[in-house]
RNA sequence: GGGCGGAUAGCUCAGCCGGGAGAGCGCUGCCCUUACAAGGCAGAGGUCACAGGUUCGAUCCCUGUUCCGCCUACCA
C-alpha cells in the first residue's frame, strides 16, 4: 500500500470536492448538543440570498472556519451556524429588474404575487453563495441551515416587535427620515452614505414684508427648497438683526408672508449672511427648529423629489413658477428656481461650497430629506446597556481600538426609523380597523389601490391578526404595509436561529455564543443591534468576543468594486492556486489595524508553500517501508532533538496566536518552522540516516519523521484543511486513528520537548557551517540524553 | 469639524516589554545535490516619512509637521 504514488506538484482540484465531500457524509461539521465538549460557537454574518462570493466573504468566512476548525480539534463542542439574509431592498431590486425586463412590474403583479416570485427567485437562484462557502472549506453545521424569513425567525421577529411596542419601545410617528427616491422607501441613518461634494451656496434676498426697499440675506445650498420655507431665522444676540425678530418677509416666488424668528442653535453668525432659511418640511436641522419655533411644514416634493403640484399650490407659490417647475426632479428644478431669483434680481451671489451629499447605500441616488409616518424604536434605552456590556468587557472587541469608535456612536446614537416601504420583508404587526379609523386612512394621491396611513391612525400590533377591533368590535381591518428594516432581523440572529423565542437545548447550550468574526463596515449596522437586542430579550450578551477584521482592497488600496473593474474573484483564485493557497494568504495578511491589500504574488507564494508541504510528503512516503515499523523506542539523535523544540514552539506559537486572534502570527510560525527549519534543515539532515534502509537508525527515523509530520499535518489542518486531509490520508496511520484529521486531537506544545540547550548549539554550528550538507556530518550525531518521545499512547497530546 | 489608523528594502508587509533592522515577492551569482526549479545555496539592497524631546541607548515612548487611508458629523 505505501510509498503511494504521488503527483510532483500538489493538484487541489483532484482533492478538494473530494474531502469535502468526505466530511459532510461522515457529519463532522455537526454540533450535537450532547456533545461532551465545552460549546463553542460562532454565528456566521448571513450572507444576502442575492449574494455571490467576494474576496470580503472569503476572508471572513476562512477566519471563522478557522477558528471552529480548531477549537473543534481542541474537543470543544464546535458550531458554526450558517444562514443567509433576505436583504429586502437588495433582493426586491434584483426581481423588481427582471419584472421591468420582462415588460411587467411589481405595481402591475401585485404585492402578493411579487413576494411569491420572490420566494420563486430564492428558491431556483438565491444562496448560490453557499455552494461558494463550501469550496472554500467553511465546516458549518449545515443541518442547521437558517433563513431571515424562515418561519422560526419570522416568530421571533413579531415577538420582539410586539414587547417592543408594548414597553413603548417602538412608535409610530410622522419625523423627518432620510427618503430614497429611487428605492422609494425610508432610509435609516446609516444606510446613508455620505460624499464630499463640489456644490454652490446661493446668497437671497427676501423682502421685508412692512419695508420692501430692506432685505434679509440668506444663503443656501438648495434654492429650490425656498418655496417651503416657513420662517427665516437669525441669531437673536446678531446686533446686525436683533431688532427684526418678529417681523416678517415676503417670501420671494410666493405670495407667503413668513416670521423672522430668533434660533441661537439653528444660526452661527459667522456662517454665510447669518441668517438662515427654515424649511421644516425638507431639511434636518430645519425640522428641529420648526418644531421649536412652532413653524407649519410645508411640503414641497413628493417621493420621487420632483416639485409637488399640490405641494406648490399649498405653498401659495406663484402659478408662473408652478407650471415651470412642477414634476421636475430637484436637480433639475434649481436653475429655473435660480434662474427665477436673478430675474427679479434677488440672487446676490453664488459661491462654490463644499459639502457632504447624502446618497443611498443600496442606489446610490442623492436621499432626500423626508416628512412622513413611519416606525421607530426609542433608542436610548436599549444602547444603554449595550454600552455598558463593553465597558465592563462582557463584550470584547478586538482589536480594542475599536471600543472607542463604539461607545462614541452609541452615545450619540439616534433613534433607528425600523419602516421600509417595500414588500420584501417581515411585515409590520400592525393592523388598523378600518371602521373607526378610516379618517386616517387616505387613498393613495396616485389612485392606486394602496392608501396612506396618516400618524394619526391608531395602530393595534399583535403577534397575530386580529378578530375583532377591540374599540369599535368590528372586523374590517388594514394591515401597516411597511416591511422592517432588513437588520432588525439581522439584530436577532444570535439567538432567533437557536430557536428563540423557545428555550431550545440549542439555544440553551450554544447562546451566548463565542467569538463574532466580522468586518468593520456592519459594526453599527449590525453588532451594536445585536448587542442590544440580545442584552434585551436574553439577558446575556450574544457573544463575548467580537473580532473585526480589516478590508480586503486591490493592489493599489482601493476598495474592490465591479465597476473599478479590481476584483479579485475568490473562485478563480481557488481554480488557479487551490483553497488552501487561498486561506493562508488571507490569514498572513490578516494582521490588525491596516486594510488587506491583496496582490496575486502573495497567493502565489503561498501556492508554492502547499506544493512544498507536498514534496515533504512525497520524500517522507519514499521512505516507509512496506512492512509495519517495530523498532523499539529509541533516544532521538541530535537533529531529531532540535526538531522537536522547533516544533514545540511552532506549535505553541500558533496557538497563543489562534487566542488571540493573530491569524497573521499563526501563518507565520507555521510558514517558518514548516519550510525554513523542518524542510530546509531537519529533512536534509536526516537523509545520510535514511540511507541504509535495513538498519535500526534508519527505521527510528522513519517513525520519527512519520510521527512529527503527522503533527504538523494536524496543526496546519486549520489553515489548509485540503491538502492537509490529503496528505494525513496517505499516512499509514489509520491503524491508531480514526479516519479524518479534522477530528484529530489539536497539537499541544509539550514542554519535554523543549531543549533550549540543543537549540544553543544548533545556533552556533550554523553560524559556522555555511551549507547543509556540512552540518550534517556534525549534527547526525548520536543522540544524548534520553527523551522519551514515542511512550504509550496516553502520553500522547491528545488530553484536552 | 471631530476621531482613529498608517508612513520600515524596488513592491506588499511583519516587527509583542526601548538594545539584533526582518519576511515574502522581485533582483544578482552558482546549482536539474536521489521530496520539491512552484526548488536549493550564497548575496546585493534600508537616514525605519520629517523636525524636536526623554533616555546610557529610540523604528519602538512624548510633542509638533507633512502626506495617505478610514470612520463620523446638520454648519445653512
Amino acid at each position: 500500500m505505501i510509498p503511494r504514488q504521488l503527483e510532483k506538484t500538489y493538484d487541489p482540484k483532484q482533492v478538494e470536492e473530494r474531502w469535502y465531500r468526505f466530511w459532510t457524509e461522515r457529519g463532522y461539521f455537526h454540533a450535537s448538543v450532547d456533545h461532551p465538549g465545552e460549546p463553542y460557537s460562532i454565528v456566521i454574518p448571513p450572507p444576502n440570498v442575492t449574494g455571490s462570493l467576494h474576496i470580503g466573504h472569503a476572508l471572513n468566512n476562512s477566519l471563522q472556519d478557522m477558528l471552529i476548525r480548531w477549537r473543534r480539534m481542541q474537543g470543544r463542542n464546535a458550531l458554526w451556524m450558517p444562514g443567509m439574509d433576505h436583504a429586502g431592498i437588495a433582493t426586491q431590486n434584483v426581481v423588481e429588474r427582471q419584472l421591468i425586463a420582462e415588460g411587467s412590474s411589481r405595481e402591475a403583479l401585485g404585492r402578493e404575487a411579487f413576494i411569491a416570485r420572490i420566494w420563486e427567485w430564492k428558491a431556483k437562484s438565491g444562496g448560490t453563495i453557499l455552494q461558494q462557502l463550501k469550496r472554500l472549506g467553511a465546516s458549518c453545521d449545515w443541518d442547521r441551515l437558517r433563513f431571515t424569513m424562515d418561519e422560526g425567525l419570522s416568530k421571533a421577529v413579531r415577538e420582539v416587535f410586539v414587547r417592543l411596542y408594548e414597553e413603548g419601545l417602538i412608535y409610530r410617528g410622522e419625523r423627518l427620515i432620510n427618503w430614497c427616491p429611487f428605492c422609494l422607501t425610508a432610509l435609516s441613518d446609516i444606510e446613508v452614505e455620505h460624499e464630499e461634494t463640489k456644490g454652490k451656496l446661493y446668497h437671497i434676498k427676501y423682502p421685508l414684508a412692512d419695508d420692501p426697499s430692506r432685505f434679509l440675506t440668506v444663503a443656501t445650498t438648495r434654492p429650490e427648497t425656498m418655496l417651503g420655507d416657513t420662517a427665516v431665522a437669525v441669531h437673536p444676540d446678531d446686533p446686525r438683526y436683533r431688532d427684526l425678530i418678529g417681523r416678517n418677509v415676503r417670501l420671494p416666488l410666493t405670495s407667503r408672508e413668513i416670521p423672522i424668528v430668533g434660533d441661537p442653535i439653528l444660526v452661527d453668525r459667522e456662517f454665510g449672511t447669518g441668517a438662515v432659511k427654515i424649511t421644516p418640511a425638507h431639511d434636518f436641522n430645519d425640522f428641529e427648529a420648526g418644531e421649536r419655533h412652532h413653524l407649519p411644514r410645508l411640503k414641497i416634493l413628493d417621493p420621487h423629489a420632483r416639485l409637488d403640484p399640490t405641494g406648490l399650490q399649498t405653498a401659495a407659490v406663484e402659478q408662473p413658477i408652478i407650471d415651470e417647475v412642477q414634476l421636475l426632479p430637484v436637480a433639475m428644478a434649481r436653475p429655473k428656481i435660480e434662474h427665477a431669483l436673478q430675474s427679479r434680481g434677488l440672487l446676490v451671489a453664488v459661491e462654490d461650497h463644499k459639502m457632504a451629499v447624502g446618497k443611498c447605500y443600496r442606489s446610490k441616488t442623492v436621499v432626500e430629506p423626508y416628512l412622513s409616518p413611519q416606525w421607530f424604536v426609542k433608542i436610548q434605552p436599549l444602547a444603554d446597556p449595550a454600552i455598558r456590556a463593553v465597558e465592563d468587557g462582557r463584550v470584547r472587541l478586538i482589536p480594542e481600538g475599536w471600543t472607542n469608535n463604539y461607545l462614541g456612536w452609541m452615545r450619540e446614537i439616534k433613534d433607528w426609523c425600523i419602516s421600509r416601504q417595500i414588500w420584501w420583508g417581515h411585515q409590520i404587526p400592525a393592523w388598523y380597523c378600518r371602521s373607526c379609523q378610516s379618517e386616517a386612512i387616505l387613498p393613495a394621491a396616485d389612485g392606486s389601490k394602496s392608501f396612506t396611513i396618516t400618524s394619526a391612525a391608531k395602530p393595534i400590533v399583535s403577534r397575530t391578526a386580529p378578530t375583532h377591533c377591540p374599540d369599535c368590535g368590528t372586523h374590517d381591518f388594514i394591515r401597516d404595509p411597511d416591511v422592517l428594516d432588513t437588520w432588525f432581523s439581522s439584530a436577532l440572529w444570535p439567538f432567533s436561529t437557536l430557536g428563540w423565542p423557545d428555550q431550545t437545548p440549542e439555544y440553551k447550550t450554544f447562546y451566548p455564543t463565542s467569538t463574532l468574526v466580522t468586518g468593520l463596515d456592519i459594526l453599527f449596522f449590525w453588532v451594536a443591534r445585536m448587542i442590544m437586542m440580545g442584552l434585551k430579550f436574553t439577558g446575556d450578551v450574544p457573544f463575548r468576543d467580537v473580532y473585526i477584521h480589516a478590508l480586503v482592497r486591490d493592489a493599489e488600496g482601493q476598495k474592490m468594486s465591479k465597476s473599478k473593474g479590481n476584483v479579485i474573484d475568490p473562485l478563480s483564485v481557488m481554480d488557479q492556486y487551490g483553497t488552501d493557497a487561498l486561506r493562508f494568504t488571507l490569514a498572513s495578511m490578516a494582521s490588525p489595524g491596516r486594510d488587506i491589500k491583496l496582490t496575486e504574488e502573495r497567493i502565489e507564494g503561498y501556492r508554492n508553500f502547499a506544493n512544498k508541504i507536498w514534496n515533504a510528503a512525497r520524500f517522507i512516503l519514499m521512505n516507509l517501508e512496506d512492512s509495519h515499523e517495530n523498532a523499539p523506542p529509541q533516544e532521538p539523535a541530535f537533529a531529531d532533538r532540535w526538531m522537536l523544540s522547533r516544533l514545540n514552539r511552532a506549535i505553541s506559537e500558533v496557538n497563543a496566536a489562534l487566542q488571540r486572534y493573530r491569524f497573521d502570527q499563526a501563518a507565520e510560525a507555521l510558514y517558518q518552522f514548516i519550510w525554513h527549519e523542518y524542510c530546509d534543515w531537519y529533512l536534509e539532515l536526516i537523509k545520510p540516516a535514511l540511507q541504509d534502509r535495513q538498519s535500526l537508525t534508519a527505521s527510528h527515523t522513519r517513525r520519527m519523521l512519520v510521527e512529527s509530520f503527522e503533527t504538523i499535518l494536524r496543526l496546519l489542518h486549520p489553515f489548509m484543511p485540503f491538502l492537509s486531509e490529503e496528505i494525513w490520508q496517505a499516512l499509514p496511520l489509520k491503524t491508531r486513528f480514526e479516519d479524518s484529521l479534522m477530528i484529530q486531537p489539536y497539537p499541544r506544545s509539550r514542554p519535554e520537548w523543549e531543549d533550549k540547550e540543543i537549540e544553543a548549539a544548533f545556533d552556533i554550528l550554523t553560524r559556522f557551517t555555511t551549507t547543509v550538507r556540512a552540518g550534517r556530518s556534525l549534527l547526525n550525531y548520536p543522540p544524548g540524553k534520553q527523551l522519551s518521545l514515542y511512550g504509550d499512547s496516553k502520553n500522547r497530546d491528545t488530553s484536552e
